[in-house]
DNA sequence: ACTCTTCGTAAGCATACACTTACCGTAAGT
DNA sequence: ACTTACGGTAAGTGTATGCTTACGAAGAGT
């Protein structure tokens, strides 16, 4: 099997909720794809929006917060952008669970001729 | 990394909001790492919870409506385990910025000859 | 020093969310 | 048919969350 158990890496990662909780809500989402395109100032980001210029900052601070985005000090503004070492805390817990599903599901797939179980074909 | 599918590795521009915010959760999130084990049945799961049973039905129906877990009549009881094809758009959608930031934050290390560059690509 | 721009934070409010108990439908055993 | 076990759903409640306006702090230009 190409894919290792998690037996021992799972719990020793670092627990994804306030990444997956920042990306939860879409006008979040929405501020980090935009930031995607390259480094925006607040005022930039809350123009094309219909919400106040507060609330971006809110919606940064939680995105930065959760480590996906990095304040840097220009001047009297602040430019923010995605901070790519955020994102691989999730892709390594995407791997990680990858690995066990396809585990499980293999699992699964190779008792099929056992009647105690019955599986959905897809 | 070699986990080769055939699960259809889906580029649908679905947007993820039901995902992540399933997964935002810790109590959902702590569900789904359980059927990670196998197969359950709601009162299994509840067992060793602080939870009451209704929730953990609650928490379920959020995470199969994301398309994370599956459920399967088994008498009079269900069996909910992982949908392996659910965590696939997911993946799609964290690749897809992966590469973004990638691009963007080279560019970035172009434009400011920024030493941190620290990218850890598999 | 003054002013202007930019931004974060505090206070308040409306909605969403996670949880509870109570109830009803359904399948299996007797 | 009756009883038991399993589980989804409705109704209600407390807390979290996303938004607003109002205000204060800090740097840049005049």
């Amino acid at each position: 099997m190409t894919y290792e158990t998690n037996l021992a890496t799972d719990q020793s990662a670092l627990p994804p909720s306030q990444v997956f909780a920042a990306l939860a809500d879409d006008t979040r989402r929405d501020i980090f794809e935009t930031l995607r395109n390259g480094p925006k100032t607040v005022t930039t980001i809350a123009s094309g929006r219909p919400i106040s210029r507060p609330a971006v900052s809110q919606h940064l601070k939680v995105l930065a917060d959760a480590g996906l985005v990095t304040a840097t000090p220009k001047g009297t503004s602040r430019l923010y952008a995605v901070d790519p070492q955020g994102l691989a805390p999730l892709r390594a817990y995407l791997d990680s669970v990858w690995g066990d599903v396809l585990g499980a599901f293999a699992a699964e797939v190779a008792n099929q001729t056992n009647p105690s179980n019955q599986e959905d074909p897809t």
